[in-house]
DNA sequence: TAAAACGATGTTAGCGCTAACATTACAGCG
DNA sequence: CGCTGTAATGTTAGCGCTAACATCGTTTTA
């Protein structure tokens, strides 16, 4: 026998205060509260006071959660990276971060750790909060992650790398940095360079600019050998990078790091080896890392505009969700649109 | 007139596969398959093995925000640092995000750029997520912020610092440190110790150590003179910072920095000005960056176990939460637990 | 062997909010 | 003076999911 017509049944008191207490204690009904909250300008001023008084008096804090489920939109903004061990990644993060707070949007952070898989799972995940949009590093993702967001009407940022995307795109192109840096070693007159990455296939844009890099020195009949290291980049990485370098090519003149963590590891264990730099041994890197900067020689390297990079992102990404909620319906076409950051080379005295 | 017996109102179509829609497609009622998602072990296999089929045909993915309403819970946790322009903060961010992630929790972030007010816009909003846990930095907060966390009923960690939390707390002695490091100088023979801070009055923790610092100089009958700059870490502020303090302080012996950012940025700063470290001049950091110890001469500073930090936050926040989903009710005394994760001293040649 | 326990699944009623539509009051206007 | 317009607020019905309780067949236990 079930017990109908009896008391109703007890959920898990929650005992938060709710928008419709705060109506009551204001005199109103639910929806007006929301609106004072949420569209102030659409209710009276007078009316709004009362409302605000009695959230203040109240301590009520507004459920997100119900209104996301209800609007089937949530403030926010999905970020996926591959890494937070890099300084890069960090910087494009708080690039975004900037911007979007500034806006009211939360950041949703995840870290693939260089796997596509889980790349696939954190866009499920993110997808599954209602995003506002997202943004994630590179243009390349398993099939079933394109599947999932190719599917999706909300902005998808690919940012890093540029080239054909999905839908937006800031980045720069990563193999014609590589190509400047060689043409500027070459310049410079060196004719054996090695080219130091670390765990190039899963850090394909360090592949893409080998791959740039490799381009220039075969047009001008030199060989291209590479090392490539077992581990991600970092001062110690670059220190091996350097003697295994030297070790298996004793006449090389210059190295090209595919990053400058493992450029300024090199370039500090050299001078712990006695080595000259430039005069032993060249020494390039890639990105504009602050510390390049500040070492002695200072750091030849490749400067790419990372906290820009995050704040243009944002700005094209708040651009489309302003645009779509002006025009709720619009089906129109929304091209896909790519933005170059572009680069800088700067020369220091490491080359 | 009301339309009252005419066709449902329609809301936006958000045309998603539901949970129903894999129901049926399955046989099942909802709530079996929101066990077979939620819970496996209490659906059997064979059922089980029919649902997750249908959810890959369909291609479903959970609308977490209505888990979330109904459940009243979601699986974030929120987490809020005062910088991200701050190495150290996103080690702790990296060895937390490491921690809750293999535990399928989301890592909800948030900076103040060290601000409380901000801090406790931040919390509201984190609390309007349902969020399982919230992680802040330090023990500082604004008395709005302390009330809404002291009546929330979930796990509250404070980390970075030591001392009276509100609930978990993981971190170190920054007094300590500062004592440390100052009786470190001492008894190199150092004896005329100029401190250089940035932002202490925000950056407070930077300011704890100053504290420490200067009752060891006083004890010993010295002077204790300090340098603030107007720009947080890095390493073009250290420089800065050097070049004040031996304005201000000609015969300076040492100059103790906030932390290595400034120190090393002073360090190569010196070479460059053609100072001997620590023949002319010796200096000290605080937080242990690889990049300190990788110039030469190699900084001495303190290593702060950052990511240990973070992991071990996550590990006691995650106690938490399993223990408290075990005994639901249990409303016995949750003792605010404190845990120092400590500090070593790292001599270098810089002092 | 009846009673209690258990495992698997279903039914019902919300979670707290907001979209869509409804209502009211009053202004502007020919 | 009726018509249309608009500003302010209200009513209703979900959003998609899960907690709580119900049901039923199969075991286990006293």
């Amino acid at each position: 026998m079930s017990n109908r017509n009896e008391l109703p049944r007890q959920r898990r008191g929650s005992e938060q205060i709710t928008l419709k207490q705060v109506a009551e204690a204001a005199g109103v009904s639910a929806i007006t509260v929301s609106r004072a909250l949420n569209t102030p300008e659409r209710v009276n001023d007078t009316t709004r006071e009362r409302i605000l008084d009695a959230v203040e008096r109240l301590g009520y804090v507004p459920n997100l959660v119900a209104g996301s489920l209800a609007s089937s939109r949530s403030r926010f903004i999905a970020v996926i990276v591959p890494s937070l061990a890099n300084a890069v990644f960090i910087e494009v993060i708080h690039g975004l971060q900037e911007a979007f707070e500034a806006r009211g949007y939360q950041i949703l952070l995840g870290n693939t750790d260089y796997d596509l898989q889980r790349e696939y799972q954190l866009v499920r995940t993110f997808l599954g909060w209602s995003c506002s949009a997202l943004v994630t590093a590179g243009l390349r993702h398993n099939e079933a992650c394109l599947g999932l967001l190719r599917q999706w009407d909300k902005p998808v940022m690919e940012v890093m790398e540029l080239g054909e995307g999905l839908d937006l795109n800031v980045g720069l192109d990563h193999q014609h940095a590589g190509r400047h840096m060689a043409t500027h070693l070459l310049e410079r007159g060196y004719r054996s360079i090695v080219y130091v990455g670390a765990c190039m296939d899963r850090d394909y844009r360090a592949a893409m600019r080998f791959a740039g890099h490799r381009e220039v020195l075969e047009a001008a009949g030199l060989p291209t050998p590479l090392v490539e290291l077992a581990r991600l980049g970092s001062l110690e990485a670059g220190a091996e990078g350097l003697d295994r370098a030297l070790a298996e090519r004793p006449e090389a003149d210059a190295v090209h790091f595919a990053n400058d963590d493992l450029a300024v590891g090199a370039l500090l264990h050299a001078q712990r080896r006695g080595l000259r730099v430039p005069q032993d041994i060249a020494i390039a890197g890639f990105n504009g890392l602050p510390l390049g900067q500040h070492v002695t020689p200072r750091l030849t390297t490749i400067l790419s505009p990372r906290a820009t990079m995050g704040r243009v992102a944002a700005k094209q990404v708040l651009k489309r969700l302003d645009h779509d909620s002006d025009n709720a319906l619009d089906n129109t076409l929304k091209p896909p649109c790519q933005h170059d950051v572009g680069f800088t080379l700067s020369v220091g005295e490491s080359t």
